[in-house]
DNA sequence: GATGAAAAAGCGATGTA
DNA sequence: TACATCGCTTTTTCATC
């Protein structure tokens, strides 16, 4: 499937009000609901739009500390046991295969350092074949989006 | 505003999906969809929800390319510059303040290794102070959330 | 937080270019 | 194939309890 320019349209209005009616979206677009509704069940169907999620503060709940941790693997065969643990490990918010120092960039966030030294010591360190974890701590976040600059990719 | 056990749990349904019903909600807390969208009301006017963003697959709109930058600014008095760079460049998706090796950590979705080039020679490396960068390429995401654990928080 | 009525939005069928 | 219009159903909202 490829979108066109209406669709680029649609993924923009839609990329930071996600709760948006039918209605309103097309409005915005000057076509009628149900076409709306049907363009956005479409970008669904092909996976362009996957999901919808709700932006939450964090450090309100306590998740106050950010940090990023470069994790070197021993050798391949410790990867699977590694993205597992990954995976199942919730203060883990994102995970990269990275070309340079390390093989994975994991960002995470934690209650306080306490939480951030209890996920590497008793988490991380512990996984086989992982021999070294360099962490950068996050003093404060400027900026942080989740949706790419939307344009017309109709021509891709 | 202090969110309770039932907070959480709403937190934790919203988290994953957004476009929830309130009465869909309701029924998985066990209450009224009146008193479930009342609640939300309040989680956003607290700040605690912040919005409701749709997820895209940003390589299928062209955006391929993700990386990661450290950024050394030569004076404190080139911040304020580069932050308003930071804010009105749309590749760059994070731009967190770090403790560590540079000063600023970026996280960035290009098209290819032509828009990442572009990027930094034409973006960042024309910003006054701006002395050093340093790239890490993601080779491949493994995890990439959103949200934090939700736990109850109602102890905090 | 529940209930019930009014308003609004979503959904599906049909028609048209 | 893509969209508009219409009628029906569901959901939301706003009282009141």
């Amino acid at each position: 499937m490829k979108p066109d320019a209406l669709d680029c349209k649609i993924l923009s209005e839609l990329a930071n009000k996600a709760r948006m009616t039918w209605a309103e979206l097309a409005g915005q677009l000057g076509i009628s609901p149900p076409a709306a509704a049907d363009r956005v069940r479409k970008l669904e169907e092909a996976g362009i739009i996957r999901g919808y999620v709700t932006q939450i503060d964090a450090p309100r709940l306590g998740y106050d500390l950010a940090a990023f941790i470069a994790v070197t693997l021993e050798h391949p065969r410790d990867r699977d046991g590694f993205l597992a643990a990954v995976q199942s490990t919730p203060e883990i918010l994102e995970c990269h295969h990275i070309a340079g120092d390390g093989d994975y960039l994991l960002k995470v966030r934690c209650r306080g350092t306490s939480g951030l030294e209890h996920l590497i010591t008793a988490q991380l360190k512990e996984l086989p074949g992982v021999t070294q974890t360099r962490t950068t701590i996050v003093l404060s976040t400027v900026k942080e989006a989740i949706a790419v600059p939307i344009t017309d990719a109709s021509a891709l």
